[in-house]
Formats: structure tokens, sequence, C-alpha cells
DNA sequence: AAAGAGATGGTCT
DNA sequence: GACCATCTCTTTT
């Protein structure tokens, strides 16, 4: 499996979250190496009243005007640490929320970080997969292109569903009927 | 099966 | 001081 190209990234967020659908995320956090394969994706755009870039560029909100491929990480509600991909060229700040994984590997080492639980419910949500795959604040702004580090995506040459099922985005309170919720 | 509420902390006005 | 791109547990139909 390799890594996605950052080429690959500098596109509009509503275009390449559909086409997210089905690659894998892996993490390799504290000696424990975990594998997704993303089966939730919401994107969010600067003009985009419910993005976080919406209002400009802010210390948080850095990473998503950065350059395309890496990490966004916001800390919700207090509590949860959410994954986004950065999209688009530098200077526009889109992102696509990673909301859910069907784990692949790893299994044990999700379980072990969410409490026992079914696998269907170790990351069918966007804090618990930052929870599941060990990732915080710490990892704001990783390289997703690249092999070597802790936490990259790739392509097992799984394609995304031909069809992916749309609708609007979730727990947010404005752009509440965009469409731009997709999943296989 | 659905609805409600508390946890908890960074960011921005 | 208000507002969250949420989750879990408890209470109520």
């Amino acid at each position: 499996m390799r890594p996605l190209e950052r080429a690959w990234y500098a596109r509009d967020a509503p275009v390449i979250a559909p086409e997210l659908l089905n690659k894998l995320i892996v993490s390799k956090i504290d000696g424990d190496t975990v594998v997704g394969r993303i089966t939730e994706v919401e994107a969010y755009t600067q003009d985009d009243p419910a993005s976080h870039t919406h209002p400009g560029p802010t210390a948080r909100n850095a990473a998503m005007f950065g350059p395309p491929g890496h990490l966004y990480v916001y800390l919700s509600y207090g509590i949860h640490h959410c994954l986004n991909v950065v999209t688009a060229p530098e200077g526009d700040g889109q992102a696509v929320l990673i909301r859910a994984l069907q784990p692949v590997e790893g299994v044990d080492v999700m379980a072990r970080r969410r409490g026992r639980r079914p696998d269907r419910e170790l990351a069918n949500g966007p804090g618990k997969v930052g929870q599941a795959l060990g990732v915080d604040l710490d990892r704001y702004g990783t390289d997703l292109t690249a092999r070597s580090s802790v936490v990259w995506i790739g392509d097992d040459g799984t394609a995304p569903p031909v069809s992916p099922r749309v609708g609007p985005r979730i727990g947010i309170s404005k752009a509440i009927d965009t469409p731009w919720r997709f999943r296989p």
C-alpha cells in the first residue's frame, strides 16, 4: 500500500470527500499500529458558514489554510479530538472530516483505547475515530502523505463506492441543508 | 425507542 | 462569557 500523493489532495473538499471513502488511515502511535477503512466523511469549505475557516485565518484553523494532505485536528466539546484531511491548495481553507472507520488492523488496540465494545462501535463517530487512532492535538499538522508519519493515508486498491449515500452534515447549526456528508 | 443532560476545555467576541 | 463539526449515561414514553 502506498500513500496518496499531495497533488491528489489539492482539489475541492466536496470532490475529495467521496473519493476518500474506502481509503485506509494508518496510525503508529505509542508503539501500536492501527489501521481503519474510512466509511464516513464530511466536506467543509471556506465559503461554508459551518466551516472553522469561514471567519478567516486564526490560530486554531492555521493547518486548514496550509498545504493539502496534512492533518487538521481540533478539540471538540473540550473532550474529543476530531481528524480532518486538509484539501485544496495552500491558502484555501478546506478540509474533510473523518467521521467513521471500519477497523482493519489493531482491533485489540482500538478496543483497549475505547473500552471493550462491539467492533462496530470502536470508531463510528468523529470523536471515537480520534480516540481509536490515539490522535490528539500533538499530531496537529502531520503530513498524511508520508509513510514515515505517525499518521498517514494509503490506498490499497479498493475503489470508492460507485454511488455513495449523500446527505446533510451532522451536529452543525449553520448550512444544515448542504448535502456534504458521504457514506458507502 | 426516543429524549435529555452533563462532561469538559479551547477558541473567539 | 458563549459557543461548539461529540459521546455516554440516565430517564421517560
